[in-house]
DNA sequence: GTAATAATTCGTCATGTGGCGAAATGTAAA
DNA sequence: TTTACATTTCGCCACATGACGAATTATTAC
């Protein structure tokens, strides 16, 4: 992932031409996630959650680690490709304050406030 | 255009999601170009490029003047809205030396060297 | 082990998108 | 005016993509 070549640019344009996945960055941005906080929020059938996560993930957008059965997405650290992360910085500057990104915003910390740390069941019957 | 909104920035992205438009944008680095020397260098049907490049003026990521019968293109200018400013200058970081990009400058080099500022009709037959 | 659960993969469907040629538009040359 | 030409718009087709549910995988709970 770390080649600058036209095949990977388009790899991450492709992956942010989409409303669902630019909401999922957002979503992202100061917190890692478990996919079915995810989708709590978003309102999406799983599969169709776990589809945009590994196109994100494919673009380099979202690195993940599993824990258990539960699995946790996270905006790419330091090792990063420099695109990659000049992509997502662009994507946040440009959606300082949206009303759909707020809006998911509050969703989330409904779904957060729920119960902490606990599974994702009980966290998506708030 | 000047609206940080979800759906400006959308309209960006999925401007910037398709490989012939990235192309497009990277022949206007330097220089305005007229359709019919994009449509030489791309090799593509002249009512294919035209759609590509209202979707990339539609997402302010190029301006436009006419010249006669002649359409000239450009990347957009100061008065340009930031989200596609900085847009414009991630993709042109992200594909500092790409092989198809440099391809490209090279026939459009010979499109401009075959008679600079003529009808484009003669460029077009290089 | 068996059951339950989180996530992913797969198959399918509806819609979106990129491509072209033909027709339309607008301008310059004859 | 008539013709030629650059560009755009329109209609169509093939393919890509996003959505879902069902089936699968992997892990925990019983």
């Amino acid at each position: 992932m770390s080649n600058s070549s036209l095949k990977t640019t388009m790899l991450i344009t492709k992956a942010l031409a989409d409303r669902q996945r630019i909401r999922i960055l957002m979503l992202l941005r100061d917190r890692e996630l478990c996919v079915c906080q995810i989708i709590a929020v978003l309102a999406l059938a799983p599969s169709t959650v776990s589809k945009h996560l590994s196109i994100l993930g494919a673009a380099g957008l979202v690195e993940h680690r599993r824990e258990g059965r539960w699995a946790y997405y996270r905006l790419p650290g330091g090792s990063a490709d420099a695109a990659s992360r000049s992509a997502l910085q662009w994507i946040e500057a440009s959606l300082g304050r949206d009303k759909t990104i707020e809006i998911d915003d509050r969703k989330l910390a409904k779904v957060l406030a729920c119960d902490p740390e606990v599974l994702c069941r009980q966290q998506r019957r708030c």
